[in-house]
DNA sequence: ACATTTGCTTAACGGTGTTAAATTATTTAA
DNA sequence: TTAAATAATTTAACACCGTTAAGCAAATGT
């Protein structure tokens, strides 16, 4: 029968309307303000429908992941596809990783854990300098022969941070890797960043 | 009057006693798990008069955030005076990060806003694993003259990996930096690993 | 002894995710 | 066409959440 087709498509669609709901909210209002009566009061319906689609708001939130993986995988790859030399691809890729995380901001929080409170923290928090100030200490003495700026001393300092902290977020969210290539990381990381200092 | 005095340390105390019930229910549980009610359990209290201490939940984790940057502060101070030599204590207190946000996960997490849900995710969601296998085709086949083991791609990889992820993260948190840093950052950090990759 | 303050609890409000029951609408069968 | 069966949707409810207001009981000051 034509119309159980029919029944089946409209079911899909507000599976998509309910996922379209979730990421417009999220959007708006951020992670914290997506709840179940919410997204079904934007899909015109009550908040017990929405689990005929998904079992529950994890599933939703799973499957907005799924998605962003998949947009993800395909920007890396057309990026790919634009370069032949193995280098360029990498570069090309990376960018367009990064791309990605800013123009589907929500989509990189959800797949990757990252939340978005603490924007002023270090205004109303004087102790979460003190990390940054010993660090650019050292760099600036390290690069001192070139008297650098502090835009410069701030280059390689994030460049330090976004490695370590980096590594810590994957060691914490992913399933622990081997602690060898770990530790190798970290100190080829750090050398090589060490390094790079008076380039 | 001493019996004031005393009150005042008592009610240091219940202080005190309300962010170790935090950090314990967190420990067990999982930030998650954390709620006001279950906090004044430990404690044997009732709910509001965690009120008389905190002005709201925030504040409780914005005091556990304080404490965390004061702990890290001190282990950073700690490894840097062990050496002398700057790039000594760059490594020193930037393995002194690293152990300390694994040492004090749940401070950590708090600090940056690092989520541990999705442990298994690559199990259960096979298109995260694209852009893994979409980079570390590339750095094998950059890397190929030297006929590289599974670990040997996963350690460049890694260290892709953190530098981008850990770069957006502390750019979707923090105030944004400067554009110009940002890319700076970026470019080199790229073609600084593209570099080692055959060192 | 009475009044006042303090410490704490109970009760409540509006919100959350989720489930079960009741209701309405649609399809099927006689 | 009408009755029975099935599907679609809502209402009601449960147990929790953060938070506030009202109430009570004990300690304190006068």
């Amino acid at each position: 029968m034509a119309s159980k087709d029919r029944i089946l498509r409209l079911k899909e669609e507000t599976r998509i309307n309910i996922l379209d709901a979730s990421l417009q909210i999220v959007k708006e209002d951020g992670w914290q303000a997506l709840s179940m009566r919410k997204i079904a009061d934007v899909i015109e319906y009550t908040a017990p429908i929405i689990y005929e689609y998904f079992s529950n708001k994890e599933a939703i939130l799973l499957e907005l992941t799924r998605k962003g993986f998949l947009i993800l995988a395909r920007d890396m790859k057309s990026a790919k596809e634009k370069h032949r030399l193995p280098a360029k691809q990498l570069e090309a890729m990376w960018l367009a990783y990064w791309h990605f995380a800013f123009a589907e901001k929500e989509l990189y929080q959800v797949m990757f854990g990252v939340d978005v409170n603490c924007c002023e923290l270090c205004e109303i928090m004087p102790e979460a300098e003190v990390p940054y100030t010993l660090i650019s200490e050292v760099i600036e003495e390290l690069m001192s022969p070139k008297k650098p700026t502090e835009d410069e001393v701030s280059v390689k300092y994030y460049t330090f941070w976004s490695v370590i902290h980096g590594l810590i977020s994957i060691n914490m969210v992913r399933r622990p890797t081997s602690d060898e290539i770990t530790q190798e990381v970290l100190k080829t990381a750090i050398s090589g960043i060490i390094r790079s200092i008076n380039d």
